[in-house]
DNA sequence: CGGCATGTTGCGCA
DNA sequence: TTGCGCAACATGCC
């Protein structure tokens, strides 16, 4: 379940299990989730290393080991994290493991046992990437702001709209004008603003349809953070009109459209959302 | 069985 | 150099 607000979660759960803790066994034989890393070098960049930091960036999560190597992970279409019992047997769709230990002098084996956990990256399809790094790879480093944790530019969204004709909605999904926007959030982001999201950028309204759009991806990420958060491993979150081709618009009662736009599906409504 | 899927990349063609 | 459309990737699920 992989856009801003799943990978969000995927860090805290991360955050939560790893930093502190040092790893004492790690395994991937993926080839293509380690691309271009070749999956034998993930165990001995992180073998004997402490987790320092678990960061995100868009849809991209870096996790900061004591000796500045990083590993990062993407979670494609079907990736995730979980959390298990140490030696506990492989999961369904295992791709990786990492086992760690909570450091903190106090012996004991009970205590010892009681520390130790193992993390599985779990992907089914294997769209998702994992690997280890000294540097910070080029698909972290071409980024552009997320709009949760550096807030919104208008400056410089204004000025990804008007650069041309492109479909707001592809700008808006665009990597690198706001990481970690994909289809729902865009699409629920749009709708929120009354935006119709085949209009091109440079027809919109500027300081009003950007500003318009900024709230309405905040808002959508805002909801679907509180959701994810209130059923952390319960209910199908529930969108506004992500899925609902057909169904009454919410707010109009009009029936609601579908169009594909970038190559993605795009539920959008013809009354309330208005095309430039 | 057919169709669809929350993401990214690479290719051919303007 | 850009941008666009689309197939491909691998697999589950309805």
């Amino acid at each position: 379940m992989p856009e801003l607000p799943d990978v969000e979660m995927a860090r805290r759960d991360l955050k939560r299990w790893l930093v502190g803790t040092v790893v004492t066994a790690a395994f991937t034989e993926d080839a293509r989730l380690s691309r271009p890393a070749s999956p034998r070098a993930f165990a001995p960049a992180l073998v004997g290393r402490t987790f320092e930091r678990v960061e995100r960036r868009g849809k991209w999560l870096r996790l900061d080991l004591d000796d500045g190597g990083k590993v990062f992970s993407h979670l494609g279409m079907t990736g995730g994290w979980v959390r298990v019992a140490l030696g506990a047997p492989v999961v369904r769709f295992e791709r990786a493991r990492i086992d760690v230990v909570r450091r903190q002098a106090r012996a004991g084996r009970k205590a010892e046992r009681d520390r130790a956990l193992s993390v599985r990256y779990v992907d089914a399809r294997r769209f998702g990437r994992l690997l280890a790094a000294r540097e910070d790879i080029a698909d972290w480093t071409a980024l552009g702001p997320d709009p949760f944790a550096d807030g919104i530019d208008m400056g410089r969204f204004s000025q990804a709209l008007a650069k041309g004709r492109r479909a707001v909605k592809e700008i808006v999904m665009d990597q690198r004008v706001f990481a970690g926007v994909g289809n729902i959030l865009a699409t629920e982001g749009l709708w929120l603003a009354r935006v119709d999201p085949r209009s091109p950028g440079n027809a919109l309204r500027l300081p009003a349809d950007a500003r318009a759009i900024a709230r309405g991806l905040q808002r959508a990420i805002a909801r679907e953070l509180a959701g994810l958060e209130r059923c952390r491993d319960g209910g199908a979150s529930s969108f506004f009109v992500y899925g609902r081709a057909g169904q009454a618009c919410p707010r109009c009662a009009a029936r609601l459209s579908s169009v594909v736009l970038g190559g993605r599906t795009t539920v959008f409504c013809r009354e309330c959302q208005v095309r430039s």
